[in-house]
DNA sequence: CATTTGACTTTGA
DNA sequence: TTCAAAGCCAAAT
């Protein structure tokens, strides 16, 4: 379903600079929990498209995609640290400090 | 038209 | 506690 696609793309653009959001959590959002998998591939085909932070997006664990998609291995976590994301030692991203709080922006 | 795969998540052993 | 398997929705082949 491209408004499937659509939704996400809506949300993602939503993600505050600086904070991060999961699949799972989007894919919750859209009324659909368990299409986390989805999700993910709708970012697929947005990216850059339409200027869309698919950088903010990561899975549960604060990891990111595999590195060809954002052009190269590191690129993705360049870009939130320049936002002010800050990463665990196991260099995932710390989801307790900057895990977009959608509940209350989205209105969910 | 049916099968497989996929940037995931959650539960069972 | 850690490891492994199933499940879910949608798109691609």
């Amino acid at each position: 379903m491209k408004e499937f696609f659509q939704e996400v793309y809506k949300i993602v653009a939503r993600i505050p600079r600086g904070k991060v959001a999961t699949y799972g959590q989007i894919a919750a959002l859209l009324g659909n929990p368990g299409s986390a998998r989805t999700v993910g591939w709708a970012m697929w085909e947005a990216p850059a498209h339409m200027g869309l932070p698919c950088h903010r997006v990561v899975n549960r664990l604060g990891a990111m995609a595999p590195a060809h998609t954002f052009g190269g291995e590191g690129i993705q976590r360049a870009m939130l640290e320049k936002e002010g994301v800050t990463f665990k030692p196991n260099g995932c991203v710390d989801l307790e400090k900057h895990l977009w709080d959608w509940e209350a922006d989205y209105h969910a």
